[in-house]
DNA sequence: CTTAACTGTAACAAATAATATTACAATATA
DNA sequence: TATATTGTAATATTATTTGTTACAGTTAAG
């Protein structure tokens, strides 16, 4: 994940955070981030398939906090937007003939695991609420 | 990074380390990997640059390891293939004008340099000797 | 002293991924 | 009924990654 969703989502959950309760609209938001609203909606179909948020429609519309902040842990959002291997990956095909190549992906696979698992905890550790109460 | 150059770097490390000192080419260690010889000469210009490599030019030319296999952790390797932040930024500048689009940079750095911490402490328990002691 | 097998590197091309834009239907409020 | 909003598709643009071509420089070996 090299693209900014992770960043993009949280900003969005803090915005929501600090809102408390009232509905942003995906513009308000797009505002703040500085990127287009269009953006924000699909970001937030994920934080909404995630449980993360609700949206209501039509006018006077936006999205809300749909569970508490101390409730939704860093690693979390974390999951809601990978995609990729943490540490990247080759897409062409190692040489089977080699038996280097051959294994590579089984051996670096395991190495990825284990060190995604390592982050993963390392971001269960701190919640939303955390997150939001720095920002003075 | 969300390309695949550290799995390229460990994969060419990896290869060099299994040769015993003998020079293998770049032609070779393309083959192996299934990319460009280009790509993997670029990507000896980094490692010789960790003093990781040397490469010596001519005919029956090559690279060999420069140093011991369990001299070399694999977060030096991170580090020599490192280029963006592990978890995404936006280059979009947040509003400034938002109380949370002002911090939120500050805030993400912040986490995200204790999330590599903990990422790049668990690739250091690794060597290049352990990682390459895996192929049969 | 020439040929062949290499590395080093630049310039460019192609493919892929990320982000942005436009457009508009659907929905809800006043 | 007019307006502000979400939802979503389609497309365009930009950025990044990967691949290719080309060739000068280097070394070894006949």
């Amino acid at each position: 994940m090299n693209n900014a969703r992770f960043a993009i989502s949280l900003h969005i959950l803090t915005l929501l955070e600090k809102a408390n309760g009232e509905l942003l609209s995906s513009d308000y938001i797009a505002g703040s981030i500085n990127i287009n609203p269009v953006l924000v909606r699909k970001e937030l179909i994920n934080l909404r398939n995630q449980g993360f948020v609700e949206s209501k429609e039509g006018k006077n519309g936006g999205s809300f906090l749909a569970k508490s902040a101390n409730s939704i842990t860093l690693d979390q959002v974390y999951a809601a937007v990978r995609q990729n291997n943490l540490l990247g990956t080759s897409k062409n095909d190692p040489n089977p003939q080699c038996p280097v190549g051959k294994q590579i992906n089984q051996h670096l696979n395991t190495l990825y695991d284990s060190t995604e698992q390592v982050l993963i905890q390392e971001l269960s550790k701190k919640t939303l609420a955390d997150f939001s109460k720095q920002f003075i």
